[in-house]
DNA sequence: GCTGCTGTTTTACGATCGTTCAATTAGAGC
DNA sequence: GCTCTAATTGAACGATCGTAAAACAGCAGC
């Protein structure tokens, strides 16, 4: 299951018209090139993907170009979670702005959550081996601690405006720990059924795993009325 | 972050009484010690720790030692995950067997998934890693299904006692169609909670994930009684 | 004490790893 | 068309990888 020895395109063959045998580009643009390609790896190989041969054969390159865009693989790979981070975080934030309802918000959040391109057996199976070098690597570390800010912000601020804002309400010191509560609840529950569908494919719907996290919501909303005991 | 080049415990010296210099072991032992150093070089260096080396090394034994006692080395590291699997639910299912109550039953369980030895930085990242490896290795997945049956049988039965068992009460199917998204859900909750515990250790403290879970078993009780829309 | 089996060590092999660096050359600017 | 910068190549390095196989040696049985 290890990625294939060569995976190169083809070298430009000596045809009569003298192809240039490569192009330069920005180097904004190749960075961005090379972490597409170890994205790409990492869904097709998972961590043995990231192996500096195969991702520069898959980003059509040679082997010396990596290190010249990246200090070592290391930060490549954190660019890598970077991006992964990033284009996570800003769909579903330009999916929960458009409805009006803090409750039309909320759904379109965790249908966006659970639909591709997220709900995508491939895509979660990056995010488990990103998770898996965390502990071990500090440039992983550092990107976590940079983008998952954005993750429970937007959440906070769903769930916040779901449940009454802090200082919104009589009681705002009890509401707000029941907000950092329950964006820690909801972000295990969507990771929990995330990962739950990358061991397991088609386990569940994804309407059922909304409903999962919308029953969560709502008992959360039956106890911040005061609705506490049977 | 890689496993240090030289990590065996010093070799015998040449003393005057000639001690053996190794002590030959039943397979069975001697292939539970190789999975215990799987685990713990896992713990110390996550995935960089898979390997013959760095493995034997911290077995005290010798390169060519597993290769005699395991077929190769996803076959060893799917041995460790069985293990790891088997202690998890032997110990929830011993600490969910002593209360009288279904509740308190269900209680023991959560107390258990979040207290030590389950609730460890180092043992939550083992359990990331290892299902970073699933999708790619054969033998990792033959163990998830093996061991996987016994946890959400586990589960289901708590979770039956609880909201009523499918045929106890009158309406058989509804009920059993809710105890599987039940188990589904409560199943995620615990895995991101544990995801999240292993990003941020001490993000949460383990009386507050017990109370997240029973809050959502308490909904789903509700709902069950037909305690349907507010 | 010797024999025999088998668990264990040791050595070696070829492959692949991440990184370095001198040589090459694409392509913009003049 | 020429020059010059710097993006890119490709070979080479030493280290480490997983595995095979022969040599060794612990230790039970006689």
């Amino acid at each position: 299951m290890r990625p294939p020895a060569a995976a190169a395109p083809a070298p430009a063959p000596p045809a009569e018209a003298r192809r240039p045998r490569f192009q330069r580009q920005l180097p904004q643009q190749r960075r961005a090139a090379l972490i597409a390609a170890t994205i790409e790896c990492l869904k097709r190989y998972g961590h043995d993907g990231l192996s500096i041969r195969t991702i520069s054969a898959q980003a059509g390159v040679s082997v010396g170009l990596i290190n010249h865009h990246f200090p070592n693989k290391d930060e490549l790979v954190a660019g890598a979670f970077r991006h992964f981070n990033r284009e996570l975080v800003d769909g579903l934030k330009a999916a929960a702005a458009r409805p009006a309802t803090p409750a039309a918000r909320l759904r379109a959040f965790l249908e966006a959550s659970f639909s591709p391109p997220n709900l995508d057996a491939d895509v979660l199976a990056v995010w488990v081996v990103f998770w898996g070098l965390y502990r071990h690597s500090r440039p992983i570390q550092r990107v976590q601690r940079e983008t998952y800010r954005d993750y429970v912000q937007l959440m906070r601020t769903l769930l916040g405006d779901i449940l009454g804002k802090p200082g919104g309400g009589a009681r705002g010191r009890g509401r707000a720990v029941n907000l950092r509560l329950a964006a820690i609840g909801l972000t295990a529950l969507i990771d929990g059924l995330w990962l739950e569908w990358c061991l397991e494919p088609g386990g569940f719907r994804p309407r059922e795993a909304v409903a999962i996290c919308e029953g969560w919501v709502e008992g959360l909303q039956r106890r911040a009325a005061g609705w506490n005991s049977p």
